[in-house]
DNA sequence: CCCTGATTCGC
DNA sequence: GCGAATCAGG
């Protein structure tokens, strides 16, 4: 039978479709299984899918000269003693959960209650003292209460707030109309 | 600090 | 052909 690990026609398939569909190369890793990110990106480039929909002539990271500088990789020590790193690469693809977000949007719902809180978790929840740049800055409750808060998500380099917040404080006054109902005024 | 894809290069 | 390592951008 298949083994994992080996890209079978099933394997290739669900990769395609997978990646013509929008997921990410992590999420993929994660659905397909016994395999990373960099194994899914790198058949992905091998089949020739490399550019999903991007524009072909807009390549967005044009490495025009990019030497490639010898990286010098010393295959003699991969490993030296312990890693002392994390306790277990749960990072990349085995970050993220093989899990899919239906994106309900009840309708009945449409109460104007303005609660944050119900997204973002209290753990999240940081004051200023310990707001990092990599932190969402985005603003809960009256700053003249001692319970202000920010919230202190995971935030893009560049980008004041996180993922969810930014597409909140960034939506386009067009596409405005939907409405994240709870969203609601910051 | 997190994530993304792109590329190189040893196996 | 495969995928880790690395790079570069967001």
């Amino acid at each position: 039978m298949n083994e994992a690990g080996a890209w079978t026609e099933e394997r290739v398939e669900l990769l395609k479709k997978l990646w013509s569909d929008g997921l990410s190369a992590s999420q993929i890793a994660g659905e397909l299984g016994s395999v990373t990110r960099n194994a899914v990106i790198g058949k992905v480039h091998r089949l020739g899918l490399s550019g999903r929909a991007k524009n072909p002539a807009a390549p967005s990271t044009p490495r025009n000269n990019a030497p490639r500088k010898a990286p010098t990789r010393s295959p003699s020590h991969p490993m030296t003693g312990n890693q002392g790193a994390t306790a277990g690469m749960t990072r990349g693809a085995n970050a993220l959960a093989p899990q899919y977000a239906p994106e309900e949007e009840p309708e009945t719902q449409q109460a104007p209650t303005p609660s944050e809180d119900v997204v973002v978790p209290f753990s999240e929840r940081v004051t200023i003292m310990d707001l990092r740049e990599y932190m969402c800055r985005w603003p809960m409750g009256d700053p003249t209460t001692p319970e202000f808060r920010f919230c202190g998500g995971r935030s893009q380099t560049g980008m004041p707030y996180c993922s969810h917040h930014a597409q909140i404080a960034y939506q386009p006054a067009a596409d405005r109309r939907r409405d994240r109902s709870r969203v609601a005024r910051g």
